[in-house]
DNA sequence: ATCAGTGCAAAACATTTGCAGCATG
DNA sequence: CATGCTGCAAATGTTTTGCACTGAT
């Protein structure tokens, strides 16, 4: 079942309906791979022949963040970033962020995941869920 | 050399001068050992009986920042938090965050750092700092 | 005395909210 | 055909910027 199936199909048994809004913005993030701002859903739509409300992806990227089946990244832009979330954590990743142009790279690291699932339950907290953020300068940056 | 003697050498090396604002922004930041908000920041040091201006708070935050000496943090509240850097990572710890109430804890873990140099090393990027977030329900929360 | 640093107020953004009309189930 | 969803516009909150004044060197 692709994450646009689940998708559908959590928010209908939980008694949402299927509005314009809601269809666009999980069409957009299908597609995205790694993190994206809200203006660059709506253009993204845009470009895929669908006008969608600023107003309306943030309520559904909220609607989705709380079912777990999209999650909400900073990166220290000032602004956030969404993306999907895959069961079983299938295609989990975190981030490199080059801090002179931005360039945003995803990586992901098994061994990294263990020491901080251990971390995790160290913890007092029932952690739900976690973000590595690394930044640096990436080598087209270096290179100049 | 504490923290604070090491930033105004430094900020003193660099050509900066001495201003109302810096020396009000570094006392706040050593006492605070944790990452803390541009309001909270303001309101410490109304408490230690100096008056700052919100826009020199930022630009003070934006130079230390700039130097190495303190760093920008998001835990997706929708605004920044900010804390001092010490040289040698002393006290270098990441933050677990309460999706309830809010609450912020430090946490730090040897076995983490290790497994984040390892991957620091792989990618293609000249990494200079990292950051982790753990998010999940804090023990109050949780008994509620 | 010079000019970097500061504070205020205004501007620029990002995000949230109120509400009227539309469209789903 | 009821009411949940959407889009607009206004409100809110955070961060940035312009500018005149102050104070450090």
């Amino acid at each position: 079942m692709s994450w646009t199936e689940r998708t559908e199909e959590t928010l209908r048994q939980a008694g949402y309906r299927r509005g314009a809004a809601r269809r666009i913005v999980v069409s957009v993030l299908a597609r995205e791979g790694c993190c994206v701002t809200v203006p660059e859903i709506v253009d993204a739509a845009r470009r895929q022949g669908h006008d969608v409300g600023l107003a309306s992806v943030y309520r559904v990227l909220d609607l989705l963040t709380e079912k777990g089946l999209a999650q909400k990244i900073e990166l220290g832009e000032g602004r956030a970033r969404y993306e999907r979330v895959e069961p079983q954590h299938e295609r989990h990743h975190h981030h490199l962020v080059c801090t002179d142009c931005g360039r945003i790279e995803p990586f992901s690291d098994e061994e990294l995941e263990t020491a901080l699932r251990r971390v995790e339950e160290e913890t007092g907290f029932a952690v739900a869920s976690h973000d590595v953020l690394l930044r640096g300068s990436c080598d087209d940056c270096r290179a100049a």
